[in-house]
DNA sequence: CGTACAATATATCAGACTGATATATTAAAT
DNA sequence: ATTTAATATATCAGTCTGATATATTGTACG
């Protein structure tokens, strides 16, 4: 039990809340997960089907739609599979910033380039904090509602102050620069 | 041009500071690049044999020692590619934290276990800030001795400012789950 | 009413990268 | 003298990404 292939943790994870198709998982990670995971179709689908034949999910298709559809469902032991991961301390947090990194061998092209790296950086990071402040508004709300919102609400509580710090960095980056 | 093997990319920006050798780029990413990158010999050593293929960098074996060492150096070619790469927008930020996913999807174990990793994640964190804040103090006080060490110096106001932040996180989300 | 376009839905694969492992030498510690 | 840590290079199974392929359904617009 000592690797645990991440895909199928959240996977799981996922399915722990909800039915899902492969298609509906990638969404969830593109909105709710985005800030602090991604995963990609070429992981999902063989994950999936993996899962199926290691009894930790079920498929079947669903006869209320015309679509080719599979909707997913965790079974008990992926359930038990799930709260064990969750229980082993956390192997790996990781940050790879290519803004960093290219900033970091700045000097190569120099300042100009830099500021031009910076305000993307910037740029990204303003259009995509409205959506995390909207969901703590929505999160505040409902917390009663669904004992797990508290735990959602602490993964967006994560976002947004980093990335005001982010934006606070992009000032304070400028200044040094210029 | 489009799609660079990043593990090159850090390779040749290293290399553009000074000659080195796998062992030691290796070590520059452990430490210098370690707030906001990683990489692993598995990609490192084949990365550099396919540079030289290249004609992006060099190697030679160093006659003034014993050991069986490989030093490498950028070629002209090589200074190249790397400006070019420094020159093109960033494609990708990306956030890893293990320790967040296991926060989403806290509700399935609850409050002591998600307790338990956020301690951990603490922990982690105020290690790994004070290496940050000497590495402040020495660029601030070497600032004009190497036109790079601003750079350097961009990207460790990054760590020292996320880390923090991430300090104060961790002490909001020890209430909102008490 | 047709037709273009976006969204839904699943699947595969080359290539990138990790983490583990193997191997060997030299420096430091006790 | 001997163990241990550090230096140094290399390979490989397995994980994951990004691109690509394919097909269907819903929506917008004239």
């Amino acid at each position: 039990m000592a690797n645990e292939k991440k895909i199928d943790c959240v996977i799981l994870g996922l399915l722990s809340h909800e039915e899902l198709t492969g298609y509906e998982i990638k969404k969830r990670m593109d909105t709710a997960l985005k800030y602090f995971w991604s995963a990609s179709y070429g992981s999902i689908y063989p994950a999936l089907n993996d899962l199926v034949n290691r009894d930790l999910a079920t498929k079947r298709e669903d006869s209320n739609s015309k679509r080719n559809k599979l909707i997913y469902t965790i079974t008990e032991n992926g359930r038990e599979y799930l709260k064990k991961w969750l229980s082993l301390p956390v192997e790996k947090d990781e940050l790879r910033y290519e803004t960093l990194l290219k900033l970091f061998f700045g000097s190569e092209k120099g300042e100009e380039q830099a500021l031009i790296h910076i305000e993307a950086f910037e740029k990204k990071i303003e259009e995509e904090l409205p959506y995390l402040l909207y969901a703590e508004t929505i999160l505040n709300k409902s917390l009663n509602d669904d004992s797990a919102h508290k735990y959602y609400l602490l993964t967006v509580e994560f976002g947004i102050k980093t990335y005001q710090t982010y934006l606070e960095w992009c000032k304070e980056a400028r200044k040094l620069l210029a």
